[in-house]
DNA sequence: GGGTTGATGTTC
DNA sequence: AACATCAACCCG
């Protein structure tokens, strides 16, 4: 397939990359959608990355390539998609928070349970249940040659570029500050409008 | 619309 | 014990 993103995508400052995924179409065994949502959590000096207490993710830092997925459980429910960055200026991992829904719908809908389309992946954990994707998923490369079939990451066509606005991450307690979470500003398929971040209890 | 609550399990 | 969530339910 071309215009496919490439490891080099995912060799630069975690901020940049965050902001750049929004507009990509993500492809994920058949089914895809536009990211419209997504965060940056830094390897160092961000409390809230997984990297901070948890071994298991700075174990994936160092042995995973640029761009694989790095999935987990969260809340004992819901599966989460991250996609790795790393061997550039700052490394860090940036959950997909929301797709725009393009292709592979009506399957998103079974899985969901949902008939609005509105309702499939506006939210990290709706998303990873609209694209079926589970911890089996863990690790699996999103650029190169040993990406599954029907999956990777397709850059946008050249003048569909969206209106990124930034604010602060969701659901966090620890480096609640920065303004780390990126948006297709406007767009109704994100989980939470900008500026519409409750501040943690 | 907005706020609250309960379901659930992995990680350390 | 904490937790990068969601849907169902209340109230208005």
């Amino acid at each position: 397939m071309f215009f496919m993103l490439t490891a080099k995508f995912f060799q630069r400052d975690v901020l940049i990359v965050a902001r750049d995924l929004i507009g990509v179409e993500l492809h994920w065994r058949g089914c895809s959608g536009i990211i419209v949502e997504t965060e940056a959590y830094a390897v160092e000096g961000d409390e809230a990355c997984h990297t901070a207490s948890r071994p298991s993710a700075r174990e994936f830092v160092r042995t995973q390539p640029p761009g694989a997925a790095y999935v987990y459980l969260n809340y004992g429910m819901y599966w989460l998609f991250n996609l790795l960055v790393k061997d550039g200026p700052r490394d860090g991992l940036i959950l997909i928070r929301a797709l725009e829904p393009v292709g592979g719908i009506a399957k998103m809908k079974r899985r969901r349970g949902k008939e609005r389309v509105k309702d499939l992946c506006s939210g990290p954990g709706k998303l990873a249940m609209a694209l079926g994707i589970t911890g089996a998923d863990h690790g699996t490369p999103m650029c190169g040659r040993s990406v599954p079939v029907g999956t990777g990451l397709r850059l946008p066509r050249a003048g569909s570029s969206h209106n990124v606005s930034a604010d602060v991450r969701v659901g966090i307690s620890k480096a609640a500050k920065h303004p780390w979470r990126f948006l297709a500003h406007g767009n109704p398929h994100v989980s939470v409008p900008h500026g519409k971040v409750k501040s943690p209890r």
